[in-house]
DNA sequence: TTAGTTTTATGAATTTGTTTCATGCTTGGT
DNA sequence: ACCAAGCATGAAACAAATTCATAAAACTAA
C-alpha cells in the first residue's frame, strides 16, 4: 500500500473545494487526473474514500480518517520546506562549535550570547568531548566550527584568523618571581604549575616554553575552572600561564601579577576553522566578526 | 518542491542501514535507484541532505531535520494503514445512528452500552437533529443506521426487522378511562394528550388511531422526557400513548394503568435501515442482534 | 419526463518519473 | 600504490501519472 503526499494533498483539496472538478483547478491538474488518482488510491487501500451517490464527491468515513491525517501532516511538511528555504538563504542553520583551547570558553560565551540575539533561529551549541579530533569532526560535519591555534591545510576547510593573544605568567604578588620583569623556562623548575586538565600539547606554556627548553616544573596541578586557578595563584599556592584576556577579564583578584614569557613575550594567533561550504553563510560571517571583536574588548580590559 | 513518502522511507532506511548500499537492500531496490533518488530529492529541496566526505553516506544537519520528520510521520502512516486494514476486515468502523422514533432512545442506550464492550474500536454515535430526513442521510453516508418503523424500497438500503411493540394508552389509575378494557379514538376527544415534541406523522397515536379516525384531542402538550411524561400522567394531568417497553421499564411509577388501543390492540414493527455495503460487516451484525434481544428483555419487564 | 447542465468516469496516448544495468569514480585501508 | 567498499552517473527499460477526448451519471428546471 503506497499512500503518497500527493494523495494527502488531493484528499484535502477535494474536501476543501467540495468536488473533484474544483479541486482539480486548485491543484492545477485536470479533473481527469484527479479521478484517476482517486481511483488508484482506493484500489491501493481497498477502501472507498468517497461517497459517489451524491453529485459533488464527498468523503466517506474512511476518507475522513485520511483527511484527518492530511490535516496533521501537510502543515508539518510545509514547516519543513520553510526550514529548508531558510537553510538555503542562510537565515537559519546549525552552528556546533568545538573548542581546542580550554581557556577559549572565557570569550566564547559572550560571543555566543551576542550572536544568539541576532540569529535566534540558528541552532547554536558547543560540543564538548571531541576537543581531541576536532578537525576530522569538522570535515564529517559533526561540528561546524573549530577554534584552533594550529592552522593546517585541509581540502574544503578554511582557517580564518580571529585575534592574537599573549600567554602570560601569573603569580601572587608575594611570589619571588614577581620581582622579575619577565620569566623564562628555567624559572618554572621549582614551581608548582597550575594548568587546565588537558594534554600538554594543548597548553601554551609547554608548547611555547617548557617543552622546547626541556624544563619540567616541580609539580603540575590540573584545575578545571579559570576562576579557581586565579584564586589558587592569588593565594600563592602555585603559578600559572594564561592568555592575557583571561587575566584581564577576571581582574577582581588583584593579589596577583602578570609577567611576559621571555623578554619579548610570546604572541599566538587563534583561528576559526570552518568548512568552505559554510564560508558564505551570513550567520557564519557574523559570528566570525563577533569572535574578532569581543575578545579584543576583553583584552583591553572589558 | 515535492517531498514524498518514498523519500521519508529512504532517509530513514539510509540512516538505519548506515549507508546507501545496505539501505537499498532494505528497500528492495538497487543502490543506483537510491542514489538517483537522493540526488533528485536534494535537487528538489536545494539542500545537501548527506555528507559525502565520509565513505558510508551520513546525514547532514538538514538531513537530520528531515529524518526527524520521517520518524514522526511514518508511524502515523502505518497506523492509518492498520486502520484501513481493520476497516476492510470489519474489526473497526463507524456506526452513527439516526433514530426516527423518539422513544427508541430508551432501549438504544442499553444496546449501545453492551455493544461498546464488544467493539471498542468502532466509532459509535447517535446523531440528533437529522431525525427528519434520516434515510437520505443514510444514503449519503452521513449516518450508518436508521431506526425506523416505515420500511421503504431504496436502492442500496436494507430494512432489517428488529422487534414488534405495542403502543399502549397510559393514564392515571384515577382517570375515568382507566375503567375501560381498551380505548378507542373517540375517547381522546376530551383529553389532554401528552406526546414527545415531534411531528404527528411520527407519533403512533396519530398515525394509527386519531388521524385515520379524524379525531382531535382537546389539547396536546409536548414533553421531551419519557420519565416526565409518566410523571404527569401518574398525577392525572393528562394521558399518553407510549410503546409498551417504555411503560414496563419505568415501572417505579405505579400510579398509572395501561390499556390497549382498540379492542385488538395495535402492533407495530421497528426496523434498522442500513446500507447494503455494511450488511456484511461483523460489528453491524452484532449490533442488530443486540437490538433484537435487549428491547424484548425490556418488554418482558426488565 | 425530457432536455440541459453539471459533475464524475474511462480509455488511449502522452508525458513524466523511477528503476535497472553497466560502469566509472572516490575514499579508506594495507 | 593497490585493492576493496561504497557511491555516482548515463542510457535504456520500465512504470506511473497526466492529458485529451468523450462517455456516463446525477441533478435541475421546465
Amino acid at each position: 500500500m503506497h499512500i503518497e503526499f500527493r494523495h494527502l494533498r488531493t484528499i484535502r483539496a477535494i474536501h476543501q473545494a467540495g468536488g473533484l472538478a474544483r479541486a482539480a483547478d486548485l491543484l492545477n491538474i485536470t479533473q481527469s487526473a484527479l479521478s484517476h488518482q482517486v481511483k488508484g488510491l482506493e484500489d491501493q487501500v481497498g477502501v472507498e474514500l468517497f461517497v459517489r451517490r451524491s453529485k459533488p464527491l464527498k468523503l466517506s468515513a474512511a476518507g475522513q480518517r485520511l483527511l484527518a491525517l492530511a490535516e496533521r501532516i501537510i502543515p508539518e511538511m510545509e514547516a519543513l520546506e520553510e526550514d529548508f528555504r531558510n537553510l538555503k538563504t542562510g537565515k537559519t542553520g546549525r552552528l556546533h562549535i568545538a573548542v581546542e583551547c580550554h581557556a577559549c570558553f572565557e570569550w566564547l560565551f559572550p560571543v555566543l550570547e551576542e550572536f544568539r540575539k541576532a540569529w535566534p533561529e540558528v541552532d547554536v551549541d558547543i560540543r564538548p568531548g571531541l576537543a581531541f579530533g576536532a578537525l576530522p569532526a569538522l570535515e564529517r560535519e559533526e561540528v561546524d566550527l573549530v577554534v584552533s591555534s594550529d592552522p593546517e591545510t585541509i581540502r574544503g576547510v578554511e582557517f580564518r584568523p580571529l585575534f592574537d593573544y599573549e600567554p602570560v605568567f601569573v603569580a601572587s604578588a608575594q611570589h619571588p618571581l614577581a620581582e622579575k620583569k619577565f620569566v623564562v623556562a628555567e624559572d618554572f623548575r621549582d614551581e608548582l604549575l597550575i594548568t587546565y586538565p588537558v594534554d600538554r600539547s594543548r597548553l601554551d606554556v609547554f608548547t611555547e616554553l617548557l617543552t622546547p627548553a626541556k624544563v619540567e616544573p616541580r609539580a603540575v596541578r590540573q584545575v578545571e575552572l579559570t576562576a579557581v586557578i586565579l584564586l589558587l595563584v592569588a593565594s600563592n599556592r602555585g603559578v600559572a600561564v594564561l592568555p592575557d584576556w583571561v587575566v584581564r577579564e577576571v581582574r577582581y583578584h588583584s593579589d596577583y601579577v602578570t609577567r611576559p614569557l621571555t623578554e619579548d613575550g610570546v604572541t599566538k594567533r587563534l583561528y576559526a576553522a570552518i568548512r568552505s561550504d559554510d564560508a558564505a553563510k551570513p550567520f557564519m560571517a557574523h559570528l566570525l566578526k563577533l569572535a574578532r571583536k569581543i575578545p579584543v574588548q576583553l583584552q583591553r580590559g572589558g
